[in-house]
DNA sequence: GACTCGAGTTACCGTAAGTAACACATGTTG
DNA sequence: CAACATGTGTTACTTACGGTAACTCGAGTC
Protein backbone atom coordinates (compact mmCIF):
# COMPACT_ATOMS: atom_id res chain seq x y z
CA UNK A 1 0.00 0.00 0.00
CA UNK A 2 2.15 3.19 -1.32
CA UNK A 3 0.71 6.29 -0.83
CA UNK A 4 -0.23 7.09 -4.13
CA UNK A 5 -2.48 4.25 -4.64
CA UNK A 6 -3.90 5.32 -1.13
CA UNK A 7 -4.57 8.75 -2.12
CA UNK A 8 -6.05 7.34 -5.45
CA UNK A 9 -8.81 5.36 -3.73
CA UNK A 10 -9.56 7.47 -1.76
CA UNK A 11 -10.34 10.58 -3.61
CA UNK A 12 -11.89 7.72 -5.54
CA UNK A 13 -13.86 6.89 -2.65
CA UNK A 14 -14.40 10.72 -2.36
CA UNK A 15 -15.67 10.99 -5.74
CA UNK A 16 -18.16 8.12 -5.45
CA UNK A 17 -19.53 9.32 -2.72
CA UNK A 18 -20.63 12.91 -4.41
CA UNK A 19 -21.69 10.97 -7.47
CA UNK A 20 -24.11 9.08 -5.53
CA UNK A 21 -24.96 12.79 -3.15
CA UNK A 22 -26.08 13.74 -7.33
CA UNK A 23 -27.97 11.04 -8.17
CA UNK A 24 -29.75 11.47 -4.84
CA UNK A 25 -30.10 14.87 -5.04
CA UNK A 26 -31.94 14.26 -8.18
CA UNK A 27 -34.44 10.97 -7.22
CA UNK A 28 -35.27 12.99 -3.84
CA UNK A 29 -35.89 16.30 -6.04
CA UNK A 30 -38.14 14.22 -8.64
CA UNK A 31 -39.73 11.91 -5.82
CA UNK A 32 -39.98 14.31 -3.06
CA UNK A 33 -38.78 13.46 0.31
CA UNK A 34 -40.84 10.14 0.53
CA UNK A 35 -37.73 8.73 -1.83
CA UNK A 36 -36.33 5.00 -1.19
CA UNK A 37 -33.26 4.34 -1.00
CA UNK A 38 -34.04 1.91 -3.51
CA UNK A 39 -35.18 4.09 -5.59
CA UNK A 40 -31.95 6.38 -4.96
CA UNK A 41 -29.46 3.42 -5.30
CA UNK A 42 -31.35 2.57 -8.81
CA UNK A 43 -30.60 6.23 -10.05
CA UNK A 44 -26.86 5.75 -9.19
CA UNK A 45 -27.18 2.80 -11.05
CA UNK A 46 -25.87 0.95 -8.07
CA UNK A 47 -27.79 -1.23 -5.20
CA UNK A 48 -28.91 -0.59 -1.73
CA UNK A 49 -25.95 -1.30 0.54
CA UNK A 50 -23.77 0.27 -1.40
CA UNK A 51 -25.96 3.20 -0.16
CA UNK A 52 -25.79 1.92 2.99
CA UNK A 53 -21.74 1.25 3.06
CA UNK A 54 -21.06 5.15 2.22
CA UNK A 55 -24.19 6.96 4.54
CA UNK A 56 -24.55 3.92 7.20
CA UNK A 57 -28.09 4.65 7.71
CA UNK A 58 -30.86 6.95 5.82
CA UNK A 59 -30.24 9.59 7.93
CA UNK A 60 -26.85 9.59 7.31
CA UNK A 61 -27.80 10.18 3.38
CA UNK A 62 -30.04 13.13 4.19
CA UNK A 63 -27.33 14.87 6.87
CA UNK A 64 -24.51 15.07 3.55
CA UNK A 65 -27.56 16.28 1.19
CA UNK A 66 -28.82 18.59 3.98
CA UNK A 67 -25.61 19.71 4.42
CA UNK A 68 -24.53 20.46 0.86
CA UNK A 69 -27.44 22.84 0.35
CA UNK A 70 -27.50 23.90 3.57
CA UNK A 71 -23.59 25.11 3.08
CA UNK A 72 -24.09 26.72 0.04
CA UNK A 73 -27.39 28.46 1.65
CA UNK A 74 -25.09 29.87 4.31
CA UNK A 75 -22.15 30.96 1.93
CA UNK A 76 -25.02 33.25 0.08
CA UNK A 77 -26.18 34.20 3.38
CA UNK A 78 -23.40 35.05 4.96
CA UNK A 79 -22.16 37.56 1.41
CA UNK A 80 -25.45 39.14 1.94
CA UNK A 81 -24.81 39.82 5.55
CA UNK A 82 -21.64 40.76 5.52
CA UNK A 83 -21.92 43.08 3.10
CA UNK A 84 -20.18 46.86 3.63
CA UNK A 85 -23.29 48.56 3.63
CA UNK A 86 -26.05 50.05 6.13
CA UNK A 87 -27.53 47.94 8.65
CA UNK A 88 -30.82 47.91 7.12
CA UNK A 89 -29.65 47.48 3.75
CA UNK A 90 -27.83 44.58 4.97
CA UNK A 91 -31.18 43.01 6.45
CA UNK A 92 -33.02 43.58 3.84
CA UNK A 93 -30.58 41.84 1.25
CA UNK A 94 -30.14 38.76 3.48
CA UNK A 95 -33.82 38.56 4.24
CA UNK A 96 -33.71 38.53 0.26
CA UNK A 97 -31.84 36.39 -0.42
CA UNK A 98 -33.03 34.08 1.97
CA UNK A 99 -36.62 34.33 -0.01
CA UNK A 100 -34.66 34.15 -2.98
CA UNK A 101 -33.05 31.34 -2.59
CA UNK A 102 -36.31 29.24 -1.42
CA UNK A 103 -38.22 30.65 -4.28
CA UNK A 104 -35.58 29.66 -6.48
CA UNK A 105 -35.80 25.77 -5.90
CA UNK A 106 -38.93 25.28 -3.47
CA UNK A 107 -38.74 21.34 -4.14
CA UNK A 108 -34.98 21.80 -2.21
CA UNK A 109 -36.31 24.09 0.26
CA UNK A 110 -38.97 21.68 0.78
CA UNK A 111 -36.51 18.70 1.09
CA UNK A 112 -34.57 20.47 4.18
CA UNK A 113 -37.84 21.88 5.80
CA UNK A 114 -40.85 19.50 5.32
CA UNK A 115 -39.25 16.33 3.88
CA UNK A 116 -42.42 14.50 4.81
CA UNK A 117 -44.27 15.85 2.68
CA UNK A 118 -43.62 15.17 -0.93
CA UNK A 119 -45.11 11.52 -0.86
CA UNK A 120 -48.82 11.28 -1.82
CA UNK A 121 -50.12 8.62 1.25
CA UNK A 122 -48.42 8.52 4.48
CA UNK A 123 -45.63 7.11 3.53
CA UNK A 124 -42.33 6.74 6.09
CA UNK A 125 -40.02 9.18 3.86
CA UNK A 126 -37.37 10.90 6.26
CA UNK A 127 -37.31 11.50 9.63
CA UNK A 128 -37.14 14.75 9.37
CA UNK A 129 -37.11 16.59 12.46
CA UNK A 130 -33.81 15.40 13.65
CA UNK A 131 -32.13 17.32 10.18
CA UNK A 132 -34.00 20.12 9.43
CA UNK A 133 -33.51 21.86 13.11
CA UNK A 134 -30.14 22.07 12.68
CA UNK A 135 -30.37 23.75 9.73
CA UNK A 136 -32.04 26.53 11.54
CA UNK A 137 -29.55 26.19 14.50
CA UNK A 138 -26.50 26.43 12.10
CA UNK A 139 -28.57 29.84 10.83
CA UNK A 140 -29.54 31.23 14.18
CA UNK A 141 -26.31 30.65 15.52
CA UNK A 142 -24.28 32.11 12.40
CA UNK A 143 -26.77 35.21 12.47
CA UNK A 144 -25.47 35.61 16.20
CA UNK A 145 -22.43 35.53 15.55
CA UNK A 146 -22.55 38.61 13.21
CA UNK A 147 -24.94 40.60 15.23
CA UNK A 148 -22.46 40.21 17.98
CA UNK A 149 -19.86 41.04 16.15
CA UNK A 150 -20.74 44.14 14.41
CA UNK A 151 -23.68 45.41 17.14
CA UNK A 152 -22.59 47.14 20.64
CA UNK A 153 -25.33 45.41 22.75
CA UNK A 154 -23.67 46.07 26.14
CA UNK A 155 -23.20 43.65 28.79
CA UNK A 156 -25.00 40.47 27.79
CA UNK A 157 -24.56 40.94 23.97
CA UNK A 158 -23.64 37.35 23.61
CA UNK A 159 -26.96 35.93 25.24
CA UNK A 160 -28.79 38.25 23.36
CA UNK A 161 -27.08 38.27 19.76
CA UNK A 162 -28.11 34.96 20.15
CA UNK A 163 -31.63 34.88 21.30
CA UNK A 164 -32.11 37.37 18.73
CA UNK A 165 -30.37 35.25 16.05
CA UNK A 166 -32.55 32.64 16.65
CA UNK A 167 -35.34 35.00 16.79
CA UNK A 168 -34.81 36.38 13.23
CA UNK A 169 -33.91 33.37 12.09
CA UNK A 170 -37.07 31.59 12.85
CA UNK A 171 -39.52 34.79 12.13
CA UNK A 172 -37.70 34.85 8.31
CA UNK A 173 -38.62 30.66 7.91
CA UNK A 174 -42.05 30.88 9.14
CA UNK A 175 -42.79 33.90 6.74
CA UNK A 176 -40.84 32.73 4.45
CA UNK A 177 -42.72 29.14 4.78
CA UNK A 178 -45.75 31.23 4.61
CA UNK A 179 -45.49 33.08 1.86
CA UNK A 180 -44.41 30.28 -0.16
CA UNK A 181 -47.35 28.87 0.33
CA UNK A 182 -49.93 31.50 -0.24
CA UNK A 183 -47.81 33.95 -2.12
CA UNK A 184 -50.08 36.78 -1.17
CA UNK A 185 -47.57 39.58 -2.04
CA UNK A 186 -43.99 39.88 -3.84
CA UNK A 187 -41.39 39.01 -2.41
CA UNK A 188 -39.76 42.87 -2.20
CA UNK A 189 -43.42 43.62 -0.10
CA UNK A 190 -42.35 40.69 2.12
CA UNK A 191 -38.82 41.71 2.45
CA UNK A 192 -40.18 45.47 3.46
CA UNK A 193 -42.89 44.36 5.87
CA UNK A 194 -39.93 41.86 8.01
CA UNK A 195 -37.67 44.68 7.82
CA UNK A 196 -39.96 47.06 9.01
CA UNK A 197 -41.30 45.00 12.17
CA UNK A 198 -37.36 44.37 13.12
CA UNK A 199 -37.58 48.13 12.73
CA UNK A 200 -39.77 48.46 15.82
CA UNK A 201 -43.02 49.52 13.41
CA UNK A 202 -45.16 47.28 15.19
CA UNK A 203 -44.36 49.32 18.80
CA UNK A 204 -44.27 52.66 16.83
CA UNK A 205 -48.02 52.71 14.80
CA UNK A 206 -51.21 53.26 16.90
CA UNK A 207 -54.11 51.59 18.46
CA UNK A 208 -56.85 51.12 15.78
CA UNK A 209 -59.39 52.27 18.86
CA UNK A 210 -58.69 54.56 21.12
CA UNK A 211 -56.19 56.49 21.86
CA UNK A 212 -52.57 55.07 22.28
CA UNK A 213 -53.18 54.41 26.15
CA UNK A 214 -55.52 51.70 25.43
CA UNK B 1 -83.90 3.38 16.51
CA UNK B 2 -85.63 6.18 18.27
CA UNK B 3 -83.55 9.14 19.65
CA UNK B 4 -82.64 8.37 22.70
CA UNK B 5 -80.99 5.38 21.63
CA UNK B 6 -79.33 7.22 19.05
CA UNK B 7 -77.95 10.01 21.36
CA UNK B 8 -76.71 7.33 23.82
CA UNK B 9 -74.84 5.20 21.07
CA UNK B 10 -73.20 8.35 19.40
CA UNK B 11 -71.97 9.79 23.24
CA UNK B 12 -70.40 6.39 23.20
CA UNK B 13 -68.77 6.44 20.53
CA UNK B 14 -67.52 10.20 21.02
CA UNK B 15 -66.76 8.69 24.82
CA UNK B 16 -64.66 6.12 22.93
CA UNK B 17 -63.05 8.37 21.11
CA UNK B 18 -61.75 10.14 23.49
CA UNK B 19 -60.66 7.26 25.34
CA UNK B 20 -58.67 6.24 22.52
CA UNK B 21 -57.26 9.60 22.36
CA UNK B 22 -55.97 9.36 25.77
CA UNK B 23 -54.84 6.50 25.23
CA UNK B 24 -52.67 7.48 22.22
CA UNK B 25 -51.95 11.05 24.38
CA UNK B 26 -50.18 8.36 27.26
CA UNK B 27 -48.04 6.10 25.04
CA UNK B 28 -46.97 9.30 22.45
CA UNK B 29 -45.76 10.51 26.20
CA UNK B 30 -44.22 7.95 27.00
CA UNK B 31 -42.58 6.21 23.80
CA UNK B 32 -41.96 9.79 21.70
CA UNK B 33 -43.36 10.06 18.43
CA UNK B 34 -42.60 6.82 16.95
CA UNK B 35 -45.21 5.37 18.67
CA UNK B 36 -46.58 2.39 16.46
CA UNK B 37 -50.23 1.77 16.26
CA UNK B 38 -49.89 -1.64 17.61
CA UNK B 39 -48.55 0.23 20.47
CA UNK B 40 -51.39 3.02 21.12
CA UNK B 41 -53.64 -0.09 20.66
CA UNK B 42 -52.50 -1.77 22.75
CA UNK B 43 -52.41 0.63 25.65
CA UNK B 44 -56.04 1.50 24.66
CA UNK B 45 -56.85 -2.49 25.32
CA UNK B 46 -58.20 -3.15 21.70
CA UNK B 47 -56.19 -3.95 18.41
CA UNK B 48 -55.23 -1.53 15.19
CA UNK B 49 -58.30 -1.97 13.17
CA UNK B 50 -60.72 -0.31 15.10
CA UNK B 51 -58.37 2.96 15.79
CA UNK B 52 -58.44 3.31 11.59
CA UNK B 53 -61.96 3.19 11.94
CA UNK B 54 -62.01 5.94 14.43
CA UNK B 55 -59.49 7.53 12.73
CA UNK B 56 -58.83 6.69 9.13
CA UNK B 57 -55.34 6.85 9.67
CA UNK B 58 -52.15 7.29 11.45
CA UNK B 59 -52.49 11.02 9.98
CA UNK B 60 -56.29 11.73 11.40
CA UNK B 61 -55.21 10.31 15.05
CA UNK B 62 -52.07 12.74 14.49
CA UNK B 63 -54.28 15.57 13.66
CA UNK B 64 -56.50 15.08 16.75
CA UNK B 65 -54.14 14.98 19.02
CA UNK B 66 -52.92 17.77 17.81
CA UNK B 67 -55.94 19.47 17.66
CA UNK B 68 -56.59 19.20 21.28
CA UNK B 69 -53.16 20.70 22.66
CA UNK B 70 -53.44 23.09 19.72
CA UNK B 71 -56.63 24.31 21.07
CA UNK B 72 -55.54 24.36 24.90
CA UNK B 73 -52.33 26.25 23.77
CA UNK B 74 -54.20 28.94 21.48
CA UNK B 75 -57.11 29.26 24.18
CA UNK B 76 -54.11 30.64 26.33
CA UNK B 77 -52.73 32.89 23.78
CA UNK B 78 -55.91 34.20 23.38
CA UNK B 79 -56.59 35.18 27.12
CA UNK B 80 -53.11 36.73 27.22
CA UNK B 81 -53.41 38.21 23.58
CA UNK B 82 -56.39 40.33 24.56
CA UNK B 83 -56.07 41.05 28.01
CA UNK B 84 -57.01 45.05 28.35
CA UNK B 85 -53.23 46.09 28.76
CA UNK B 86 -50.02 48.67 27.28
CA UNK B 87 -49.18 46.85 23.94
CA UNK B 88 -45.96 45.96 25.30
CA UNK B 89 -47.29 44.44 28.66
CA UNK B 90 -49.80 42.02 25.79
CA UNK B 91 -46.66 40.98 23.91
CA UNK B 92 -44.65 39.81 26.75
CA UNK B 93 -47.83 38.11 28.18
CA UNK B 94 -48.40 36.39 25.47
CA UNK B 95 -44.61 35.33 24.98
CA UNK B 96 -44.31 34.36 28.21
CA UNK B 97 -47.33 32.04 27.88
CA UNK B 98 -46.02 30.40 25.11
CA UNK B 99 -42.51 29.51 26.75
CA UNK B 100 -44.68 28.80 29.67
CA UNK B 101 -46.70 26.14 28.05
CA UNK B 102 -43.57 24.50 26.65
CA UNK B 103 -41.61 24.29 29.09
CA UNK B 104 -44.28 22.72 31.35
CA UNK B 105 -44.88 20.22 29.08
CA UNK B 106 -41.70 19.78 26.56
CA UNK B 107 -42.89 15.99 25.92
CA UNK B 108 -46.19 17.34 24.26
CA UNK B 109 -44.71 20.37 23.09
CA UNK B 110 -41.78 18.00 21.12
CA UNK B 111 -44.56 15.81 19.60
CA UNK B 112 -46.01 18.84 18.56
CA UNK B 113 -43.10 20.30 16.69
CA UNK B 114 -40.66 17.37 15.58
CA UNK B 115 -42.53 14.28 16.08
CA UNK B 116 -39.96 12.41 14.50
CA UNK B 117 -37.48 12.81 17.39
CA UNK B 118 -38.53 10.58 20.17
CA UNK B 119 -36.89 7.33 18.66
CA UNK B 120 -33.68 6.11 19.40
CA UNK B 121 -33.33 4.79 15.55
CA UNK B 122 -34.60 6.27 12.49
CA UNK B 123 -37.69 4.79 12.96
CA UNK B 124 -40.24 5.79 10.21
CA UNK B 125 -42.63 8.09 13.12
CA UNK B 126 -45.48 10.09 12.73
CA UNK B 127 -44.91 12.08 9.74
CA UNK B 128 -45.14 15.54 10.84
CA UNK B 129 -44.32 17.78 8.46
CA UNK B 130 -47.84 18.31 7.37
CA UNK B 131 -49.11 18.66 11.01
CA UNK B 132 -46.49 20.52 12.78
CA UNK B 133 -47.14 23.54 10.26
CA UNK B 134 -50.92 23.63 10.75
CA UNK B 135 -50.47 24.83 14.55
CA UNK B 136 -47.60 27.13 13.08
CA UNK B 137 -50.00 28.46 10.68
CA UNK B 138 -53.02 28.69 12.87
CA UNK B 139 -50.98 30.83 15.41
CA UNK B 140 -49.75 32.91 13.03
CA UNK B 141 -53.26 33.81 11.23
CA UNK B 142 -54.93 34.22 14.59
CA UNK B 143 -52.15 36.93 15.66
CA UNK B 144 -52.41 38.44 12.44
CA UNK B 145 -56.13 38.95 13.33
CA UNK B 146 -55.56 40.37 16.45
CA UNK B 147 -53.18 42.47 15.13
CA UNK B 148 -55.37 43.87 12.28
CA UNK B 149 -57.67 44.46 14.56
CA UNK B 150 -56.00 46.10 16.91
CA UNK B 151 -53.81 48.46 15.06
CA UNK B 152 -53.86 50.87 12.45
CA UNK B 153 -51.51 49.67 9.73
CA UNK B 154 -53.49 52.13 7.26
CA UNK B 155 -53.65 50.50 3.66
CA UNK B 156 -52.71 46.80 3.03
CA UNK B 157 -53.19 46.38 6.87
CA UNK B 158 -54.68 42.96 6.35
CA UNK B 159 -51.40 41.67 4.28
CA UNK B 160 -49.07 43.34 6.30
CA UNK B 161 -50.83 41.78 9.74
CA UNK B 162 -50.54 38.36 8.44
CA UNK B 163 -46.86 38.80 7.27
CA UNK B 164 -46.26 40.09 11.01
CA UNK B 165 -48.10 37.36 12.54
CA UNK B 166 -46.27 34.55 11.04
CA UNK B 167 -43.22 36.25 11.56
CA UNK B 168 -43.04 36.85 14.96
CA UNK B 169 -44.88 33.48 15.67
CA UNK B 170 -41.83 32.29 13.97
CA UNK B 171 -39.61 34.28 15.82
CA UNK B 172 -41.14 32.85 18.96
CA UNK B 173 -41.25 29.45 17.96
CA UNK B 174 -37.51 29.07 16.98
CA UNK B 175 -35.99 31.12 19.87
CA UNK B 176 -38.49 28.94 21.91
CA UNK B 177 -37.30 25.93 20.34
CA UNK B 178 -33.78 27.13 21.01
CA UNK B 179 -33.72 28.10 24.31
CA UNK B 180 -35.56 25.20 25.92
CA UNK B 181 -33.03 22.65 24.21
CA UNK B 182 -29.84 24.71 25.16
CA UNK B 183 -31.48 26.97 28.56
CA UNK B 184 -29.00 29.91 28.14
CA UNK B 185 -31.54 31.94 30.49
CA UNK B 186 -34.04 32.34 32.60
CA UNK B 187 -37.55 32.41 30.83
CA UNK B 188 -38.68 36.19 31.73
CA UNK B 189 -34.55 37.29 30.61
CA UNK B 190 -35.62 35.72 27.04
CA UNK B 191 -39.17 37.58 27.68
CA UNK B 192 -37.50 40.72 27.52
CA UNK B 193 -35.58 40.18 24.93
CA UNK B 194 -37.71 38.88 22.24
CA UNK B 195 -39.49 42.26 23.19
CA UNK B 196 -36.99 44.24 23.01
CA UNK B 197 -36.28 42.94 19.63
CA UNK B 198 -39.95 43.85 18.27
CA UNK B 199 -39.56 46.67 19.74
CA UNK B 200 -36.93 47.81 17.26
CA UNK B 201 -33.28 47.78 19.35
CA UNK B 202 -31.77 46.15 16.73
CA UNK B 203 -32.23 49.28 14.38
CA UNK B 204 -31.50 51.34 17.88
CA UNK B 205 -28.34 50.42 19.16
CA UNK B 206 -25.02 51.63 17.97
CA UNK B 207 -22.60 49.70 15.95
CA UNK B 208 -19.87 47.84 17.40
CA UNK B 209 -16.72 49.27 15.55
CA UNK B 210 -16.68 52.76 13.68
CA UNK B 211 -19.41 54.91 13.32
CA UNK B 212 -23.43 54.22 13.03
CA UNK B 213 -22.85 55.10 9.64
CA UNK B 214 -20.74 51.93 8.64
C1' DG C 1 -85.90 -17.59 17.12
C1' DA C 2 -84.10 -15.24 12.96
C1' DC C 3 -81.95 -10.71 11.93
C1' DT C 4 -79.46 -6.65 11.99
C1' DC C 5 -75.57 -4.00 13.48
C1' DG C 6 -71.69 -2.33 15.65
C1' DA C 7 -67.58 -3.43 18.18
C1' DG C 8 -63.76 -6.37 18.01
C1' DT C 9 -60.43 -9.90 16.40
C1' DT C 10 -57.17 -12.63 13.56
C1' DA C 11 -54.67 -13.03 9.69
C1' DC C 12 -52.97 -11.06 5.95
C1' DC C 13 -50.65 -7.69 2.20
C1' DG C 14 -47.35 -4.23 0.50
C1' DT C 15 -43.52 -1.64 1.22
C1' DA C 16 -39.37 0.01 2.91
C1' DA C 17 -35.23 0.00 6.07
C1' DG C 18 -31.47 -2.49 7.02
C1' DT C 19 -28.30 -6.84 6.87
C1' DA C 20 -25.93 -11.24 5.79
C1' DA C 21 -23.74 -13.97 2.70
C1' DC C 22 -22.08 -14.67 -1.49
C1' DA C 23 -19.46 -13.29 -6.27
C1' DC C 24 -15.95 -10.95 -8.92
C1' DA C 25 -12.20 -8.32 -10.19
C1' DT C 26 -7.58 -6.62 -9.22
C1' DG C 27 -3.37 -6.00 -7.49
C1' DT C 28 0.03 -7.97 -3.85
C1' DT C 29 3.08 -11.47 -2.04
C1' DG C 30 5.27 -16.06 -1.07
C1' DC D 1 2.30 -18.84 -10.83
C1' DA D 2 -0.73 -19.91 -7.11
C1' DA D 3 -2.69 -18.12 -2.76
C1' DC D 4 -4.58 -14.17 -0.91
C1' DA D 5 -6.34 -9.78 0.72
C1' DT D 6 -9.49 -5.92 -0.57
C1' DG D 7 -12.74 -2.99 -2.34
C1' DT D 8 -17.03 -3.26 -5.07
C1' DG D 9 -21.03 -5.18 -6.24
C1' DT D 10 -25.00 -8.43 -6.06
C1' DT D 11 -29.04 -11.39 -4.48
C1' DA D 12 -31.91 -12.72 -1.04
C1' DC D 13 -33.44 -12.27 3.40
C1' DT D 14 -35.36 -10.39 7.97
C1' DT D 15 -37.99 -7.25 10.51
C1' DA D 16 -41.26 -3.81 11.36
C1' DC D 17 -44.86 -0.91 10.30
C1' DG D 18 -49.11 1.03 8.06
C1' DG D 19 -53.18 -0.43 6.37
C1' DT D 20 -57.09 -3.81 5.05
C1' DA D 21 -60.21 -7.88 4.35
C1' DA D 22 -62.90 -11.16 6.30
C1' DC D 23 -64.61 -13.34 10.08
C1' DT D 24 -66.73 -13.54 15.10
C1' DC D 25 -69.42 -12.29 18.88
C1' DG D 26 -72.92 -10.23 21.59
C1' DA D 27 -76.77 -7.20 22.33
C1' DG D 28 -80.97 -5.34 21.13
C1' DT D 29 -85.31 -5.71 17.74
C1' DC D 30 -89.26 -7.59 15.07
Amino acid sequence: MDTTQRTEQQRSAEQRRRELLEAADRVVLRDGPGASMNAIAAEAGITKPILYRHFGDKGGLYAALAKRHTDALLDSLRAALDAPAERRERVEATLDTYLAAIELRPQVYRFLMHPAEGSSAGEPGFDVGRHSAPLLRRLGEELAKVIADRVDLGPESQQLARVWGHGIVGMMHAAGDWWLGERPCSRSELVRSLADLLWGRLAAVADRVGGPGF
